[in-house]
DNA sequence: TACTGCGACGAAAACGTTTTCGTGTTGAAA
DNA sequence: TTTCAACACGAAAACGTTTTCGTCGCAGTA
């Protein structure tokens, strides 16, 4: 085991001073030709390379982005992961990933970790927790102390930041709109409570389609859950004696829920009811039937996350302060979980 | 914005040194008891926090491990990060992500970012074009400047390092088992091409258990696919005239297309052939039917290999150099795609 | 000869810590 | 009064870079 060849040692070895091995490296006209010739040769061959964390130290950098998400075995945020991944890379940084669990001390705890040096700026989407409390000090510091931040997915408007966000609303009308299209007259929703920002939007983007139409919101067709675990069996109940021919999921779990409700009701999906979900994964594509969706796009949230923030960490501090919201639109995949237009 | 605090605007704020202030917050008896309150009392009102940068540069260790896989948007692979993240985090250690997409030029790139200093050691799933190629230099490297690695999944005897992995033999063992169990006589096996490990492992696990229990290895209904792209074809044309009753998939890709690949030729899952998958995936539990897997408990290896690292890492150079093996044992999980025991 | 200028290199500071080794001041023992 | 611990603190090195500012020798000029 060699240890890690450093400037000192090549200088030692070539009898010249650290500074002048540095510079030979960097091709700095202040060397001569034929001594940085030989440092170069000699480092190459010696497979130097420079020490990231002294680089760190010195240029108060670290080429890091770190990333919190609420979890990551879910196939939107790995889509998102893979889109920073891509352009993090492409510009010369690493990506730090951290898992806040849904919970709000752990948020906090990924951040002060991160923020003390380990890190050049955030890519974060909220916890559940963190959105329920309405606690959002830690973001506050870490922009305080200078350290850009990017929210994505679940934002929030009290924090000045860059953000990154789906059109929820204008999603949701797609969806709707298309259940419309082909012919639904009940349309049922299934969402989430309402702190959870995506649920509202949604649920307002349900309203708005519905209404456009000229179709009377009914609360009756609306189902709010809380707990994710017994959602399955609340769906079954809540669909059971309703006359509906739509469903539009909020998720993709919620939607399969609904599938298989329908179907043990001895209905069938689509003849008889349609239904869309929000969502991108897996699940959807090769579920039978099919599910058509509303796709988000993480890769293309993930790749703006991170030019934003890029562009934000390599921009001389005069000129900041002021902040983006970039929308990344929504497309409606059509599937077989739907009946086709008539 | 304020910029970050540091001991040497403590010491020049209190009007000590900078020394005094360090050991002063470390709690140093060398410190009088009034500075030291004074100064901790100092720290807390302005919350300092040391630098990582530079605390890893003194102490050359970053507290950090980087991990190297394939792809992220796979459950497998996300489970797995799960799990060193967990660990990872217990121990005060943080996580850096890097995605080799399966290119050995991306996956030596990494490995080269993250060698200089960036990171404590090493989790990693070899990329297949790795594994063809059989080109191992970058983790000899590695592993020669000090870096324990630790190898998970895709692994390859050559490389003299820890390692987690699940007995692939075993595992394929337990599902043909499970077809043989529950009556099946014709049992078909779709796995990848041998140069991927896990393939060739499943497909010797495969035979082994038909072997045990005195059925003859029909060559003609094995099937092994290269390309992912066009397997869903290949799978259908392969199922067409062949009068199975079992199949056991090595992924759960080919144990789902398996399955749409039957019904559409108007048999039923589990009635008329029982289909096992390899796989924990999401979309196992939750297809129509659910599919009877054997789980590779992607989580456990996470930890386990976060926890092999960390050991290697916080051991004395002195006691190293032997390497363990861990073998993760696989469960099979018995859903509806395939018949009761009779 | 004395001065200027330049090419080629080195010394040292800085980034923010920790730690070793002083050093000056006490108070008490001899 | 001298000597010596004990105490409380500071100076400086070290981690590995980059960069600013010397400085030295030498050739060319007046």
């Amino acid at each position: 085991m060699k240890p890690k060849l450093t400037l000192k040692k090549i200088a030692k070895e070539l009898d010249v001073s650290i500074s002048t091995v540095s510079k030979a490296l960097r091709d700095s006209p202040e060397i001569g030709e034929e001594t940085r010739e030989k440092i170069k040769a000699f480092a190459k061959h010696y497979n130097y390379k420079p020490n990231n964390i002294a680089l760190s130290l010195k240029n108060r950098k670290t080429k890091t982005i770190g990333i919190i998400i609420p979890e990551i075995v879910h196939h939107f945020f790995t889509t998102v992961i893979s889109g920073v991944e891509k352009v993090a890379n492409e510009m010369g940084y690493n990506v730090l990933v951290c898992l806040s669990d849904n919970s709000f001390d752990k948020e906090v705890l990924n951040m002060e970790m991160l923020a003390n040096g380990s890190t050049d700026g955030f890519i974060l989407s909220l916890a559940k927790e963190t959105m329920q409390k309405q606690d959002y000090h830690h973001l506050l510091e870490a922009i305080n102390q200078g350290m850009p931040l990017v929210l994505f997915d679940r934002v929030v408007d009290q924090i000045a930041c860059d953000k990154v966000i789906i059109d929820d609303v204008v999603g949701a009308k797609k969806a709707v709109q298309h259940l419309v299209d082909i012919g639904c007259k009940n349309i049922a929703l299934i969402s989430t409570v309402d702190y959870v920002s995506v649920g509202k939007l949604r649920t307002k983007g349900y309203k708005e389609a519905l209404q456009e139409n000229n179709i009377e919101v009914n609360e009756n067709l609306i189902l709010k859950i809380e707990e994710m675990e017994d959602s399955e069996a609340e769906i079954a109940k809540f669909l059971q004696d309703k006359e509906v021919d739509g469903v539009f999921g909020v998720n993709e779990h919620f939607a399969i829920s609904a599938i298989k409700a329908i179907q043990e009701q001895g209905k069938k999906v689509p003849q008889d009811v349609s239904v869309i979900g929000f969502t991108d994964g897996e699940l959807s594509k090769r579920f039978i039937p099919s599910l058509t969706t509303v796709s988000q796009h993480g890769m293309r949230i993930g790749e703006e996350s991170a030019r934003l923030l890029i562009e934000k960490l390599e921009r001389t501090p005069s000129e900041e302060d002021y902040y983006k919201t970039i929308i990344v639109e929504t497309g409606l995949v059509v599937r077989n979980s739907t009946k086709s237009k008539k």
